[in-house]
RNA sequence: UGGGGCGUCGCCAAGCGGUAAGGCACUGGGUUUUGAUCCCAGCAUGCGUAGGUUCGAAUCCUGCCGCCCCAGCCA
């Protein structure tokens, strides 16, 4: 990485600190802790460039990759598949550092154990809603537990014949004894493992009916794998106190540091578990990777790359504010990367057929075009010309709609992408005076040249109508109509702000032939349209669109029309 | 009204007491067989606000205002 882009924000600051005055023998490790009870979203993705970025850029870091997989009653093993495939596909490897949370599960006894032991936990017989009684509110103190005092050979018994399945869901829980009057809500006493019986773990089947809670386990699982820099966001402030609370009082060997950062919020989007469940569930979309969703699945599948993914994440930093993204940054990396490393092919999305009366029925002539116009290393294709064409609809107006059009018009001029100009001189209807076909003539001497003694401004493209092939096209739009749904001023839900036009299907687009062979996730610049894949998991040959263009047209129509 | 945080250009974000980086967006201009890309130029006398300290403050201090998070046996 060159010096100057070099990426910087008080997390790398304070690990940099750390280094230089020999913190922690100068190791840094961190550690990327989903829970597997969902799809990997861009939200995660900025964790995970976070966590792993620091372990490539700093001598001998290194990054886990744990499961924080303490509540089976949300979990999945397909989770747990899904957020491995994603963080590879993103390009991060964790090497042998794969770890469960419920890996530690009999260490975690062990310590909650030892809490016992020092009269730090409590065995407590209150029902769910009698604890939310006793914790008191945000202004005022709770009260002190009536099972807080039992003995500590007591809360032993108890505690064992928690884990041995004799006391029903809820009966019971362990809870550290701590200070019920405590400002900081997760100092009155909280829960260190409560029952759950007769569900089977995703992991450790049914070895265990008692499960400890985050607090409890993400500090001792953050000890047990000698992080150094505890990463999280923002809602987890408040609990930094516990966290060095359980680690303290454990006297633990080691002690890492947790620092939270503000999660990013995108416009147009939404990113929180629930919701997307929802749309999945409700069947607003096709699943977890339809290519609206802002799932990393989703954006894979949508032709997004890893590398703009990264990108986006460095662009949008690391800092403690909160913060709504334009859905722009994130279109502008896509594009960025795109641009640079997609080959660009002629595809015609809504075919209009051109006849060139002056050009032999049986010819054919391959023209060389580049596959990139910036970069010849890349080397050319060949594609073919004939009397017979497709061009878009788009491109074609009887009479033009003010002077700055620069489209084929009646009696007008147009230089074919990679090929002649060409001049229209009728324009065919149909019955219902549709327009159906376009007769034209070309000017042979415009191949690779400019014509003589005027100018063509624009340039079309275009399909041989003989070679092309014939695919599904699948346009996305954003999923949202609005930039917060989950949040709209006016209370309404996430759900009436779907935007209906997010996914338009066309059947018959008319494509270069090379694209027939086209790899899915392969990047392909349509020029003049924008950026397509092919899709994967579909029959025949279908293309979504990553992203339009930039379409600086588009601006100059719309604000005319606003003039 | 308790506790914990955050407020620098439309959006993101540098800045760490020496006189407001950068990216995106936007505006103008140039190149171009993609209305793409690329290139050039412009874009905060101002850092939530009011005071204070200082030769000097976005940076330090105090008050005020605004926004976010917390009352799961979720993470």
């Amino acid at each position: 990485m060159p010096e100057e882009t070099k990426k910087t924000n008080f997390i790398r600051q304070i690990i940099e600190a750390d280094i230089a005055a020999g913190k922690n023998g100068g190791k840094v490790r961190t550690r990327f802790p989903p829970e597997p009870n969902g799809y990997l979203h861009i939200g995660h993705a900025k964790s995970i460039c976070l966590n792993f970025g620091i372990a490539e850029d700093y001598p001998g870091a290194t990054c886990n990759l744990r499961f924080d997989d303490t509540n089976p009653e949300k979990e999945e093993a397909e989770y747990v598949e899904a957020i491995q495939r994603d963080v590879h596909w993103l390009g991060y490897d964790w090497g042998d550092r794969l770890y469960f949370a419920s890996d530690y599960f009999e260490q975690l006894y062990q310590f909650a154990v030892q809490l016992i032991e020092m009269g730090k936990a409590f065995v407590c017989d209150l029902s769910p809603e009698e604890m939310r009684a006793y914790r008191g509110t945000l202004t005022e103190p709770g009260r002190e537990s009536p099972y807080r005092e039992r003995s500590v050979a007591e809360n032993l018994d108890l505690f064992a014949r928690m884990r041995a399945g004799e006391f029903p869901d809820g009966s019971r829980t362990l809870r550290a004894r701590i200070d019920m009057a405590s400002p900081n809500l997760n100092l009155r006493d909280p829960t260190i493992y409560r029952i759950r019986r007769g569900l089977r773990h995703h992991q450790t089947g049914e070895a265990w009916c008692i499960f400890p809670m985050y607090d409890f386990t993400h500090c001792l699982s953050d000890m047990l794998e000698g992080i150094t820099h505890s990463l999280c966001t923002l809602e987890f402030e408040d609990h930094r106190p516990l966290y060095d609370w359980y680690l303290d009082t454990l006297k633990t060997p080691c002690h890492p540091r947790q620092i939270e950062f503000s999660r990013l919020n995108l416009e147009y989007t939404v990113v929180s578990k629930r919701k997307l469940t929802q749309l999945v569930e409700e069947g607003i979309v096709d699943g977890w990777d339809d290519p609206r969703m802002p799932t990393i699945a989703g954006l894979r599948r949508r032709g997004v790359t890893p590398a703009a993914i990264r990108e986006f994440a460095d662009r949008i930093g690391v800092t403690k504010s909160d913060n709504l993204v334009e859905m722009g940054q994130l279109e502008n990396c896509i594009r960025d990367d795109l641009n640079q490393n997609a080959p660009r092919a002629m595809a015609v999305l809504r075919p209009l057929k051109v006849v060139l009366t002056d050009y032999p029925e049986e010819r054919e002539e391959w023209l060389e075009a580049p596959l990139h116009p910036q970069r010849a290393e890349m080397g050319t294709r060949r594609i073919p010309f004939s009397r017979e064409l497709w061009i878009d609809r788009n491109d074609f107006m009887e009479v033009a709609p003010n002077k700055k059009f620069k489209r084929l018009v009646a009696g007008g001029e147009v230089r074919l992408r990679n090929a002649y100009v060409i001049r229209c001189d009728e324009v065919i209807r149909d019955d219902a005076g549709e327009i159906v076909e376009l007769r034209c003539s070309h000017d042979p001497a415009t191949l690779g040249a400019n014509p003589e003694g005027r100018k063509v401004k624009g340039v079309i493209h275009w399909v041989s109508a003989r070679h092309a092939i014939r695919a599904e096209v699948r346009l996305y739009d954003r999923l949202f109509d609005h930039p917060t749904p989950d949040n709209a001023r006016d209370g309404s839900s996430f759900l009436e702000h779907i935007n209906p036009h997010s996914l338009e299907v066309i059947e018959g687009a008319m494509l270069e032939g090379g694209l027939a062979e086209a790899e899915p996730g392969q990047a392909w610049q349509f020029e003049r349209e924008g950026y397509f894949c092919r899709d994967d998991g579909s029959e025949g040959l279908v293309f979504n669109r990553t992203i339009t263009l930039r379409d600086t047209w588009a601006k100059i129509e719309k604000q005319a029309r606003q003039a």
